[in-house]
Formats: C-alpha cells, sequence, structure tokens
DNA sequence: CCTGCAATTGACCGTCCGGTCAAATATTCA
DNA sequence: TGAATATTTGACCGGACGGTCAATTGCAGG
C-alpha cells in the first residue's frame, strides 16, 4: 500500500482505517457511507478521499492486511511440535483473536457472507493452500496414531467456526448469557479446551 | 402479518419476501435496494410497496416468523428422550436447516452482526428464555451422569456455530474444499456427530 | 354490458451517496 | 521571511435511493 511520509499522514490514513474497520465491520460494504467513516475518523468526506482515492480502496486497504493477520495462529502451528498441544494452543491463538480484534472478525465475516467478492482469489489461493499443507500435517498425525481420526479440513473448520462465533454473534452470546456474565472468554476457553481434548484423544 | 386474501396477493407477497431474502441475506438491510428487490421479485418497485409500506416492513416481515422456524429444533429437544440421542437428533436438525435454508441462515447473520437492531428484544427475551430452560434439561442430564459435565450454554453455542458456519462461510467452505466434493454436508454430519459423541461420553 | 375495486405503473420528489474541484489554510524549508 | 508544498474544506455534480401519486389497466360480480 502507499506508505505514509509525515506524521500527519501516518495518524489521519491510520484513523480511517480505523474508522472503516468500525462502520464496514457494521453495515458491510454497500451499507457503509462515506460520511458515516468521516465523522467517526474525525475528517471530512474530502479529505477522506485525499488519503485513499475511493471507498472501495479503503476497504481494500483494510482486507489486504487483514487475511495474514488471521491465517497467522493457523502458520505457527508446529509439525514438529505435540499434535494435541499444536492444536489447542491454535484454538487458543484464534479466541484470542476474535476477544482482542473483534472488529476484524465481523468485517471478514461480512466479506464471505456478502460472498468474499473483493478476497475470492485469496480464499481460493493462500487460504486453500495453507489449509491443505497443514490438514497435511493433522492426517499425518493421525496415521501416526497421535491424534483421533477425524476429517482434517472439517476440524480446522470447526476450529473457525467456535472461535469466531464469540466475536460476530458477540450480541447474541452476551443477550443469552445476561449481564451477570460479561466476559464469555473464560469459559469459552475452558469449554473449547473440553471440546478438543475429548475429541482428539486417542 | 397481513393475511393475502386473493391469489394474486398470496403470490406476490410471496414473490416478493422470496426475493427480499435473497437480497437482504447477501448484502444486509442498508446495502439492499428496493430496485434489486423488485428486480428479482419481477415486480415493479410501486408494486412492491403496494404490497408492503416500506422497505423496513419487508425486513421485519421476514425476521418476525425467522426466529420461530430457527429455535424449533431445539424446542424439540426432549427432555424425557435419551441425551445423547436428543443432543445428536438437534444437531442433525440444526444442520438440515443450514443446508436448506441458507439465505435464512445468512439473513440471521447478517442481522446479528449488525447488532441485532431489530431482534434485540426477541434475542433477550424468547431465545434467552428457551436457551436457559434447555440449559437446565442439558445439567440435570448432567447432574444425573447420563452425558459429561461442560458448559451447558456453550455447548449450546457450539451447535450454533458449527452448524451455521456451513450457511453463512459457504463460500469459503467450498474453496477451501474445492470442486471435487460439491457437498460438503455429509462430511459435516459425520464430523460434528463425532465430536459431540465424543465430547458427551460420560 | 357496466360498475367498482384490485393491481400496476410511469413520472416524479427530496434526500443521500460517492466523488470532484477550486480555493483556502497550514506546514515545511531555503 | 517567503515561496513551495502539503493539507483541509465548502460547494457542488450526477446518479441512486426510498417513497409518493395520479392515472391506467385488469378483473370479478351483477
Amino acid at each position: 500500500m502507499s506508505k505514509p511520509r509525515t506524521r500527519i499522514q501516518q495518524r489521519n490514513s491510520e484513523a480511517i482505517l480505523d474508522a472503516a474497520l468500525e462502520v464496514f465491520s457494521q453495515h458491510g460494504f454497500r451499507g457503509a457511507t462515506l460520511d458515516q467513516i468521516a465523522e467517526v475518523a474525525g475528517l471530512s468526506k474530502p479529505n477522506l478521499l485525499y488519503y485513499y482515492p475511493s471507498k472501495e480502496a479503503i476497504h481494500v486497504a483494510l482486507l489486504s492486511g487483514l487475511l495474514d493477520t488471521w491465517l497467522d495462529p493457523l502458520r505457527e502451528m508446529d509439525p514438529a511440535g505435540e499434535p494435541v498441544e499444536e492444536l489447542l494452543a491454535y484454538v487458543r491463538r484464534k479466541l484470542e483473536l476474535s476477544r482482542d480484534f473483534p472488529r476484524e472478525s465481523r468485517l471478514f465475516a461480512n466479506e464471505i457472507l456478502q460472498g468474499a467478492p473483493r478476497i475470492q482469489e485469496a480464499i481460493e489461493g493462500d487460504l486453500r493452500t495453507l489449509v491443505q499443507e497443514k490438514a497435511a500435517v493433522l492426517t499425518r498425525w493421525m496415521d501416526e496414531g497421535r491424534i483421533a481420526r477425524v476429517h482434517p479440513v472439517h476440524l480446522i473448520f470447526s476450529i473457525w467456526a467456535l472461535t469466531q462465533h464469540y466475536a460476530d454473534f458477540d450480541v447474541q452470546v452476551h443477550a443469552v448469557l445476561g449481564p451477570a456474565e460479561p466476559d464469555p472468554y473464560p469459559e469459552a476457553h475452558l469449554y473449547l479446551e473440553t471440546v478438543f481434548r475429548r475429541l482428539l484423544a486417542v
């Protein structure tokens, strides 16, 4: 992307991306407006377009870094490590991502819900490749009898689904648990650890 | 809602709701346009507004019936039944809902992602009540030693997350599995059955 | 056939949207 | 300081949006 030179450029383009993340993640691409983003960022609309040439450019700038960040925890899963602990560490890292970056998770969810028009090639490329690669590792672990045999790709899907649920359906989670339980993550962590320990035990 | 009297009203208001489901589920409320819905429905825009007074009214009409349909499988979970089989039956019914009504699932996901502005009270009311009620049943089963002890509400969350993932993230699922595996549901069913059998085994 | 109501639509309205532009203001640096 | 450059903005544009309305067409029953 564009490299901000001055401090003002640095500060403003960051403020824009942060505001855009806020708005895009809540309303999706078409539902978000430049005026909204400008207001959240504390800038005028023409000033937004001084830093980014179009609404789409802002969206692309947000998405471009996102997929890598999102997949990093999976990349860190070490083929040479202890299988169950590696998988549980992945679950934990992914859950922390949901807790600490829920807007990013919702931005991604919105993009996928809308058919992934802007990151389809990345999904069919990098993401698919990485998943297939890690699925091969999982299969090897199963062949070696170190974890139970299940469909490796669906195993990865289930980690995504379970962890992202707490970010994407945050409103529902809090509504069901009630105001007495303001932070569901400690319980979620315990629960998910149980789920995958029992699933993978040989 | 309004009771359609004539066959024409029946046919058209159904066509409108079907078209609106298509468009809303893909673009969210703000991202959808009446012209788009009208085109999909094969009607003129003023004709849409002859059957429904506003864009919001269409959206509300769609959502009003949805939550009940969505929760029905959970309601059917029989407190007098065999615990593991009841839970697995719930998982299966929920997964079939994802397979057969993916647009409804995405509509719901969109609404929650956007903060559930139009169904928050229903979520904090009916949905919360039902979940708490069924969580009590699960807790009783755990007390009786008929299923393993885990957090009952998170158990329900995990069923939602795992089953809805296949509808909401459909694009990603197919991209990762590739064109060789056009229908992920048989494998998903097997996988989820394994997950919950192992999780709940005493 | 006619009457009366149901259904449909072209034309239109005010507003909002993404984006442009020229002018004004701040900042940098020789 | 002053010239050059970076930043900011009010005013505006064309098109799309949600919604209205008067007028037309379709249709059922007497």
